[in-house]
DNA sequence: ATTAGCACTCTCGGCCATAGAGTGCTAACG
DNA sequence: CGTTAGCACTCTATGGCCGAGAGTGCTAAT
């Protein structure tokens, strides 16, 4: 946790390597070329493209200084140039121009969000949706969930067919729902019937004594508590010990066919391994570390990634809601040949949107 | 609604064609070899692996039958047969020996099940991760839906920061949240400073009243409640309006990447297409008519289906839940050359399990 | 009715030649 | 000294060609 192999890198992409004014003009032409075709960018092709006054020799001479530095690599002799990751490293951190997102998408995003009569679990949805179709790429959403859950409010409900169902608000106002266990119940049931009014008095009880309180408190007061209340407030317990340990449960997903439709993975073995990894949101582990350091957008560039099967795709992501009471992340996953300038925008956008989202409803109505 | 192209499909096939005792072993042969290589079936290879006692002439000349009937096709003039779509219906209609599931993968399945304390939309993930894990295909979980959604409870909690969420648990046992609106409580506050007290009066008062309405029901008391508790009932109605009208609201899906394995789907331009419709959803909406019609496992061969882009893949699905009651469907989607062996008893037994878990528990804990 | 035999067709993989794009180097130029 | 034009070189991509192999359909014999 202490130093972590993702800022280094970053720390030498941007410090060390000091550019020319042309080799930089050079590499930003060249990323943004290939950004956009698909196809390594020769010197010809590259003066004929950006209208440099200087000839396809000089760009030659310039592109064979950056390949050395690092930055461009030869797919073989006699093929055109196309980054490294380190050349889109330095091209994100110091030459891209960057800005923030159009005004008009903007609101055409906001517009979207104003549409829909939405729950939490939707916004997520929709936030992925919205992700994936603005920057041609996959998108992910992970809920934002609370660090540390305390208990707000509980509900005992008796169902049609006589099993209890335990309603429980969590302090960030997520809901959470959890029936009782039946052979527990019965076994409670045995000594003295189990009515409604009894339910009520017990939530009425704990909803006296536990608000605010976390895992570990509730725990603490179990022993004061009759044999029923115990029992609920051991269930409560652990929705809350759940909540605490659970950072990533569900994943919101959406936009894979975008990558499919990239032509560096038109040979689906590739993207296999890669959807094989999001699926099972193993990569969003190794991405939480990183996020809580700090806000703002992260980008995660080919090998700067731990995952093997992730080092073909970059990753642009950042944390949203607020630090310690609920955080999720958010972001896009795509080539490693990724329009950065549209994808870092975006991604900053729709975070401090769905901050804003949180709190102004304090994440009210969740998980639907 | 009344006739329906699929029904007609499957009874052309099934009841029309009628073939000799040969062509059938042929036939079964050629599906069951080209489901497990993928390769084009030729005569004297099948005879080879099937240890027929005929000559390959003698299933060339069945073969041609075969082809002549539509049962078979011909990449081009020198190449093995493949099955049509046709070839495949009358296989699975009565050529294919059908089985029930192994006993142990039944019991596999529910170890499955059982082994971790589960939401029903986890249960409906673990479903889909399953039923993909065990067909190689990509599976889809539909929610099982209320058709009438009911009033049970509702609960009043006021948020720390003093929103005020509303939670209601429907007859079947689904639970739905959602925020009272700020500009109304606001304009009833002014009048009269709501409290919890107040709060916990009005929902007391609609948990009275209210238990076993529907959504019209409920808007047909409207006028006999105080203003808060009117607001609040409105509330309630709208919800259940959603609950009833919502057939298909999240889908959950996996195993995509096992469909990117199959060879026919090395390309992955044709996947994309259908990824795009599975991600849409569009095809539920086709398939629910189909499944409401009758309990069991439904196949749908590649031209059957009626969009476009599902022409090369098969879809093998079953309703589940009571009629009336709780309604969803799941399945598998795969390539025409599907192991239906395999994926029919699969999706049969999950069908049949999730009605299980729905009546034991009543459809009790959901929507985490 | 079945089968053996045979001529025919078509794909697939390897091989070669060619065209085209791009490079690196060198020598000339301002 | 930086820049440029020119040129030889390298490598890929493309298309044609050939032979091997697999499979078919037909016919004649059993």
């Amino acid at each position: 946790m202490a130093k972590d192999p993702i800022e280094q890198v970053q720390k030498k992409a941007a410090g060390r390597i000091a550019l020319t004014e042309r080799q930089q003009s050079v590499l930003r032409a060249v990323v943004e070329d290939y950004v956009m075709t698909a196809v390594p960018v020769g010197s010809k092709s590259l003066v004929g493209r950006h209208g440099l006054s200087v000839s396809s020799a000089t760009v030659r001479s310039a592109m064979a200084e950056l390949e050395a530095l690092g930055l461009l690599s030869h797919p073989h002799t006699s093929a055109g140039r196309v980054p490294s990751d380190l050349g889109y490293r330095l091209y994100v951190e110091s030459l891209m121009r960057e800005s923030v997102l159009d005004r008009v998408d903007q609101l055409m995003i906001r517009h979207q969000f104003a549409q829909v009569q939405l729950t939490s679990n939707e916004w997520l949805r929709l936030a992925a949706s919205i992700l994936a179709a603005s920057t041609s790429s996959a998108a992910v959403v992970t809920p934002a969930r609370s660090r540390r859950a305390k208990f707000s409010h509980v509900q005992l409900v008796e169902l049609a067919d006589r099993s209890r169902l335990c309603v429980l608000v969590l302090g960030d106002g997520n809901v959470v729902q959890r029936r009782l266990d039946r052979g527990t119940m019965e076994r409670l049931a045995a000594e003295n019937p189990v009515s409604q009014t009894d339910l009520d008095l017990v939530a009425a009880t704990l909803n006296a004594d536990l608000p605010g309180l976390s895992a570990p408190q509730v725990r603490r007061r179990l022993s004061r508590l009759g044999p029923l209340a115990a029992h609920v407030a051991e269930v409560v317990a652990q929705v809350l010990e759940e909540a605490d340990g659970i950072v990533v449960e569900e994943v919101f997903t959406d936009g894979i066919s975008n990558v499919l439709e990239q032509p560096e993975f038109a040979q689906s073995a590739k993207l296999r391994r890669v959807l094989e990894v999001l699926r099972r949101s193993e990569f969003v582990e190794q991405l939480l570390p990183v996020l809580s350091r700090g806000q703002g957008v992260h980008v995660i560039i080919g090998h700067e990634n731990t995952i093997d099967a992730m080092h073909e795709v970059s990753l642009v992501f950042a944390p949203y809601g607020e630090p310690d009471t609920a955080l999720g992340v958010l972001g896009v996953l795509g080539p490693t040949r990724m329009p950065y300038p549209r994808a870092i925008p975006t991604v900053r956008y729709l975070a401090t949107l769905m901050n804003e989202l949180i709190s102004t409803s304090h994440y009210g109505e969740t998980h639907d």
